[in-house]
DNA sequence: GTATGTGCAAACTTTTTGCACTTCG
DNA sequence: CGAAGTGCAAAAAGTTTGCACATAC
C-alpha cells in the first residue's frame, strides 16, 4: 500500500486529501494488529509531532463512515480499528487482547449455503463476522 | 428465574449473597435485551434508590469473572451484558443498536465439524460467537 | 474563494478506584 | 469476629465538541 494508493482511496470516496488523513491511513495499514486510536497516535507522533488527538478521532470516524476502515471492539474498553475490508473473521485471545485475522473461504461458502436455506425471520443479513475466542500458543 | 435460583447461582460460585448482587442479577435476567450498566442501574434505582453506581460496575465485573454473565461488545461505546450462558449467536442491527439472540444447533454442528477437520495453527478454540450484522424489519 | 479540515483545550461519558463504613457467613 | 462487599466522591480513561485558524480543491 503506497502513498498513491492511499491517496486514491481518499479521492475515490470524495474526501479531501490532507497530510493528517494520509498519515492516519498509512499508520492503520502499517500497524496491522487492529490498533487503538492511541497506537495510531503514537505511531504518527514520531514523524509528525504536531498532529492533534482530536483530529485523529475525527479522521477515524470519517474513515469508518466512508467504509475505508472498520471499528472492532473487544472486551477491553478501547475501540480498535481494522484496515481489512475483505470478508474475514477474528481469532481473539481474551487474556492478551490480541486479535488476528482469519480467512476461510470454505467456511464462508458453508455459511452462505446454510443461511440460504435457513431463513431468519424479520432479519436481513448483511455480513457475518465470527469471533473465534481461544488462546494463541 | 426466581430469587432462590439467583441466590443459588451466587453461592455455587462461592460468592456472598448481598441484596445488591441479587438486584443486579435479577435486573439482567429481567432486562433481556443485553442491557448496559446504565440500563441496569435505572431498573434497580426504581426499587432500591440507594444503590451506588460504583457498586453496579464492581458487581458486574465480579459476575463476569465468575461466569455468571458475559460482556457483549458492539461498535458503540458502552459495554453490554448478557445473562445467557448457553451457546448462542447474535443478530445485530448497527442502526438501532439492537442485539437479539440467535440459536441454531444445526449451525453449531456444522461449525464443529468444519473446525475439527480444519485445524488453525497456533490457536486453541474455546468458543465461537457469530455476530450476524444486518437489519431487523 | 469557500467549504472543509485541523489544533487545541475544555467537556462529556463510561468505568475504575480508594477508603471509611457495613454486612455476610 | 473477620473477610468481603458497599457507598460515595474523586479521578481515570477514552472520546467528542466548539471555535478560531489553516488548507485543499
Amino acid at each position: 500500500m503506497n502513498n498513491q494508493d492511499i491517496r486514491n482511496k481518499l479521492t475515490e470516496k470524495g474526501l479531501k486529501v490532507t497530510p493528517q488523513r494520509m498519515f492516519i491511513l498509512e499508520a492503520i495499514y502499517e500497524l496491522d494488529n487492529h490498533p487503538t486510536a492511541d497506537n495510531i497516535l503514537d505511531y504518527i507522533k514520531d514523524k509528525h509531532p504536531h498532529i492533534a488527538t482530536g483530529t485523529v478521532y475525527k479522521v477515524l470516524n470519517v474513515l469508518v463512515e466512508n467504509n475505508l476502515i472498520k471499528k472492532v471492539k473487544t472486551e477491553k474498553d478501547k475501540m480498535r480499528y481494522d484496515s481489512n475490508m475483505e470478508s474475514h473473521h477474528h481469532l481473539y485471545d481474551r487474556e492478551s487482547d490480541v486479535i488476528n485475522d482469519y480467512y476461510d473461504e470454505e467456511l464462508d461458502e458453508l455459511l452462505k449455503t446454510h443461511f440460504k436455506k435457513k431463513n431468519i425471520p424479520d432479519f436481513k443479513i448483511e455480513e457475518i463476522v465470527m469471533q473465534i475466542n481461544g488462546k494463541f500458543n
